[in-house]
DNA sequence: ATCCAGGCCCGAT
DNA sequence: ATCGGGCATGGA
């Protein structure tokens, strides 16, 4: 991964396997605010980034290497190679090669455990603006204050410890709706060790799978996304209600598909990257409304 | 107004 | 094992 740091930035080269509207806007993600064209404020991990491409470069403003190497590296895939990936999927299907050529620039990030999975039971039966609305809400209110940039305050996502003995009613308020107690069921488990991230290393994807759908209000969708975007699950394949139209449209004759079928068809085509190719699919599909 | 959203729970079959 | 109703909330 080659960068430089510059007046207490980092900055890399622009290239066509990120560009980060199509990072973050992809729907992997839900804590950030868009300040311009290819101008982003995000947070993960404690921190509050301000990303930006000028002249041909991506400026993380106001980072040190420190932050970078051992953050920002993981967090962005920046050490996995993706135009391997790409020509490997492209090659697999024109779908999908339309798919990426739509927008070559997503990467599948790796945000913390514990956020995604709260993100991830907000986004049931929710929309991306409301999902992102929820967030920051939470962060606000339990987080810890980072940093004003451009006017605006940002918190960090609270932790389980954060969330720990919070009423169902209380967390409403943070307009959770219905999802207030899986958040609350999630919280305890975690709290007691039973959901721990460390516990994750040592299970195979499917074994994963099933302790994460213990929690109440995680399903076999909200697992896969928890699996795909925090745990490096790359055959994960999460298929919400975009992904089912999309394979269905594409290669099920248009024909409404369990998504069981969904899933084998998945793996047999795209295999160990089935996560990456889900993702392209599923924002191309979201894009173009297709099936909808 | 009615429908629906990066679904899942729960009770009925 | 599978199916359908219900669910907080707010935008179209």
């Amino acid at each position: 991964m080659e960068y430089r740091s510059e007046n207490g930035n980092i900055v890399i080269e622009k290239s066509d396997s990120f560009v980060i509207s199509q990072t973050l806007e992809c729907g992997q993600c839900f804590n950030f605010e868009k300040l311009g064209d290819e101008d982003y404020v995000l947070t993960a991990f404690d921190r509050v980034l301000r990303l930006y491409e000028k002249d041909g470069k991506i400026i993380f403003e106001d980072t040190t290497e420190e932050d970078f190497k051992n953050i920002w590296i993981k967090y962005f895939d920046f050490e996995k190679d993706y135009s391997g990936i790409k020509s490997f999927l492209s090659q697999r299907d024109k779908t999908m090669k339309e798919a990426l050529e739509y927008a070559p620039g997503i990467r599948i990030l790796n945000q913390d455990f514990f956020e995604c999975l709260i993100s991830f039971i907000i986004s049931q039966n929710n929309r991306i603006p409301m999902i992102k609305k929820v967030v920051a809400n939470l962060s606000r209110r339990y987080g810890r204050y980072i940093k004003t940039v451009d006017g605006k305050d940002y918190y960090s996502f609270p932790k389980a410890e954060d969330l720990a003995g919070i009423s169902e009613e209380e967390l409403m308020e943070s307009k959770t709706g219905f999802r207030a107690k899986y958040i609350i069921d999630a919280v305890n488990r975690a709290l007691t060790g039973e959901i721990d991230e460390e516990k994750f290393a040592a299970l195979s994807t499917e074994e994963a799978r099933k302790l994460l759908m213990e929690i109440k209000g995680v399903g076999p969708k909200v697992a896969d996304c928890v699996l795909l975007f925090s745990l490096g699950r790359s055959d994960a394949f999460p298929t919400d209600v975009w992904v089912k139209r999309v394979m269905s449209h594409f290669y099920f004759d248009g024909k409404d598909t369990p998504v069981k079928a969904i899933h084998s068809f998945a793996y047999d085509m795209f295999g160990e990257y089935a996560g990456f190719a889900q993702q392209y699919l599923f924002n191309y599909a979201r894009q173009f409304k297709i099936g909808a």
